[in-house]
RNA sequence: GGUCGGGUGGCCGAGCGGUUAGGCAGAGGUCUGCAAAACCUUGUACGGCGGUUCGAAUCCGCUCCCGACCUCCA
């Protein structure tokens, strides 16, 4: 198998990518909170771990790739300071079962992770399915020393577990000495918490709260870092390859895991740790608080101030794989035109590829050299950190030769037919398989229109011919105007959706 | 305030010690009844000031901006 290579979040390097156990990999990834509409940012990061999940595919793994659905237990503001669940409070809100909360908002999560075309993850398990294990798990930490009970909730004891010389605050890169300090510093009277470092394992629940359930310190309900702990644990062992999330979640939510996990299981929870980078917008991060933020939904139809346009959803797909990852991405509408552009052009390269075949079988020219090196330079940048932008530039140098060998600049004829097989193969892998784009251009256009349109280029094929331009042009102009576009090329005239 | 990351040509965005990134826009050209589209070719760059080096966008120091996290966040 290809070596690969992935910065990993807890050594901050770029690190050769070796699997507990050949061939296998498992992949968590922390999902979404089910309690409003899928933020585009959301999206970003599925979309990252989309691209990485298809590739180590690509690459021949087996991979269990597992993203939770947080549908209890993440809350508003603090626990000490009267936080609300947000499934909760939205069910209060909107006079709904917490239920039905979940299930509105993880359809609508669903549904457009399918329209960013998305794999589904192998397993995508809920927090309110696993409460008997994260209180299994509770109590292994409390068995171990390192969680303590107050007023029925349950609390993990980070200055014990650093005591212990556990690494907290290894992989968010925070001081020690700083956290505990900075805990003294704002210990206040009320708080029910030991420390202000210390996180809630467990929150006793009062008869408001829709979402409770027994436990052998209170009726309550489990807290957030928990969750990914006790099924990340369950579906892929105590410790497995990677886990990732977004950088945001670095802190608490990643650190609080590690100890969790720690503090459970003696055991460090995922090899590798990836963190996604933010999605901006105009330079800045997406708030719906100061009007900055655009929803996908408006993404695709251009309903925003911030957009003059609609975009396809394969075009904002192609628009993320331009960035790496870890970099933050700028959408703005200028780079959104300037995708729309560019993820066309990588489309009709697949078409005008699909159309060339190769014929000669002699010895390999410069050219024939210099299209195999492109290839295995893709996979190569591929391979370095999931460099999306690197290897879709070489995708692009890759169309410069198609279009040539189309054109009649480069030829045919110096070009093997097993070179443009593997070339046919590794453009189309790369494009659907592991970038997941689709083809729009030949989806949904029924016979009966394609035949229409035959029959109207006909005609005005004919009157062009007798140079009956009034004709022709109007044809054209007609056709311009209801959003079809006609092509006149060398071959004869083409047509397609502006 | 603390911690971390970043400032690359008109825009987006790779690179991170010597090489063309790439896309879009611009310019020139090919094709064409005209136009559009498409295709080909092509210019422009590394926040500022110092330093290290034969050589720096890439390393070091200072400085100025920007962003993220520190509290719910992908």
């Amino acid at each position: 198998m290809r070596p690969l290579y992935v910065y990993n979040s807890l050594s901050r390097q770029r690190e050769l990518f070796e699997p507990l156990e050949e061939g296998h990999i498992g992949l968590y990834v922390c999902g979404p909170t089910v309690y409003s509409d899928v933020h585009l940012g959301n999206c970003r990061t599925f979309t990252s771990f989309d691209i990485i999940y298809r590739y180590l595919l690509h690459l021949g793994y087996k991979v269990r790739y597992v993203r939770n659905i947080t549908d209890v237990g993440h809350l508003e503001g603090d626990v000490d300071v009267g936080g609300e669940d947000k499934i909760s409070k939205k069910a209060r809100l909107d006079k709904l079962e917490p239920m039905e909360v979940v299930q509105k908002y993880a359809n609508g999560f669903h549904e457009m992770m399918s329209v960013f075309n998305n794999k589904p993850p192998s397993i995508e398990p809920r927090a309110t399915g696993h409460i008997i294990e994260q209180i299994d798990m509770i109590q292994k930490i409390l068995d171990n020393g390192y969680a303590y009970i107050k007023n029925g909730s349950v609390y993990f004891d980070t200055p014990k577990f650093i005591a212990d010389g556990n690494p907290y605050g290894k992989l968010s890169g925070r001081v020690v000495e700083d956290l505990l300090q900075e805990s003294r510093d704002n210990l206040k009277g009320q708080d029910e918490k030991n420390n202000p470092s210390d996180f809630a394992l467990w929150i006793q629940a009062d008869e408001r709260h829709l979402m409770r359930w027994p436990s052998p310190w209170s009726v309550g309900f489990p807290g957030w870092h928990l969750e990914c702990s006790a099924m990340s644990t369950k579906y892929l062992g105590p410790h497995f390859d990677i886990h990732g999330g977004g950088t945001d979640l670095k802190f608490p939510h990643h650190e609080n895991e590690c100890a969790q996990n720690l503090g459970a299981c003696k055991e460090s929870p995922a090899k590798y740790w990836l963190h996604t980078n933010m999605l901006l917008l105009n330079g800045k991060k997406m708030s719906k608080s100061d009007g900055n933020s655009v929803t996908p939904g408006q993404l695709f139809t251009g309903e925003s101030d911030h957009l003059t346009k609609g975009y396809d959803p394969m075009v904002v797909r192609f628009f993320m794989l331009q960035a790496h990852y870890r970099s933050t991405l700028d959408l703005t509408d200028d780079a959104l035109l300037a995708a729309e552009k560019g993820y066309r052009r990588l489309m009709e390269g697949y078409h005008t590829l699909d159309s060339l075949s190769g014929s000669n079988t002699g010895n390999a020219s410069a050219l024939d050299q210099e299209i195999v090196s492109l290839i295995e330079s893709t996979y190569e940048d591929m391979s370095d950190d999931f460099n999306t932008p690197k290897a879709l530039a070489r995708l692009f140098e890759l169309v410069t030769k198609i279009n040539g060998l189309k054109g009649g600049q480069l030829k045919l004829a110096d070009v093997q037919a097993e070179t443009i097989d593997k070339l046919k193969e590794t453009y189309s892998a790369f494009l659907f398989d592991i970038f997941g784009l689709k083809d729009e251009s030949s989806e949904g256009d029924s016979n009966v229109v394609d035949g229409l349109m035959q029959l109207i280029i006909d005609l005005r094929k004919e009157a062009r011919s007798n140079k009956d331009w009034n004709t022709a042009d109007k044809i054209r102009d007609t056709l311009s105007e209801l959003s079809l576009q006609l092509k006149d090329g060398k071959d004869g005239t083409t047509w397609s959706k502006i």
